[in-house]
DNA sequence: GCTTGACTTAGAGCGCACTCTAAGTTGTAG
DNA sequence: CTACAACTTAGAGTGCGCTCTAAGTCAAGC
């Protein structure tokens, strides 16, 4: 007996928890990103707290654009355990730069956006003077 | 005769100054992102600067995440003229807050992994200095 | 005993945004 | 005259990340 059975999910419940569907969790253990979770004696997978927590820290590297192979090599250096710290960390950091430069372009896009904008506004506002004085 | 014919750059120049590849301007041509531009005498596209800017605009709310069918609908409005700036600026709004909702997300999702980077950092230090005491 | 519903699998299909291919035309340089 | 480069078209192919389908198993409730 498991202990702390009762707080392993099934995939339904962990697919609410973590906000994907029961076919991309099925689709990531698929593919590797996550390593073939439990199962109850009829073969249903069971999710425990931990792997649950594993989703959802790879969520935000979904959610920040990380390719789905970048979250593979992550995962994999997580179920290699301690040993594995240096090399996440050098993984993340990455990332994090990448994002921030990311996020920045898109400022620097959004930049000329707003002018345009404020030009358009501009337009319009002299119009409806226009109709105001004509 | 077009005034400043000399301007106009064939397919390849085009590509050079936008960014883009030559498939990909013939691509935004065929779906109807672009008007057809104009062709010399023997069919080759001449792009004027005017379609020049206008991609390059196209470019940035590329860059910011617009769904090539939305820029479809700018660019629409863009080739009607001025009857159509106040719905243009609606979209522009519109997509500006999308946009600034989504950096302020990349930005909490970002906060996770700081988080993180700073847990594993920490862990590192902690091994270095038992190594340094043991 | 039968239906219902949640699960299982392997594998097909989809939407997006390109990206490339094949076959053909045209214009210039050697 | 020939080779080559730049262009043209319609349409096929690619990579990503899911998303769905079909066929089957299993446990619980009527």
């Amino acid at each position: 007996m498991t202990p702390h059975e009762n707080e392993h999910l099934t995939i339904q419940q962990a697919a609410e928890k973590t906000g994907l569907s029961v076919h991309t969790l099925r689709y990531y253990e698929r593919i590797g990103l996550l390593q073939p979770v439990g199962r109850a004696a009829n073969g249903h997978r069971r999710f425990a707290p931990e792997d649950v927590r594993r989703i959802e820290f790879l969520n935000k590297l979904r959610a920040t654009g990380m390719p789905i192979r970048q979250m593979c090599e992550f995962a994999a250096l997580m179920y290699q355990g301690d040993e594995s710290i240096a090399e996440r960390l050098r993984l993340l950091k990455a990332h994090q730069e990448v994002v921030n430069q990311y996020i920045e372009d898109l400022q620097k896009n959004l930049a000329v956006i707003a002018y345009k904008v404020n030009l358009y506004t501009q337009l319009l506002e002299d119009e409806h003077a226009k109709t105001h004085i004509g």
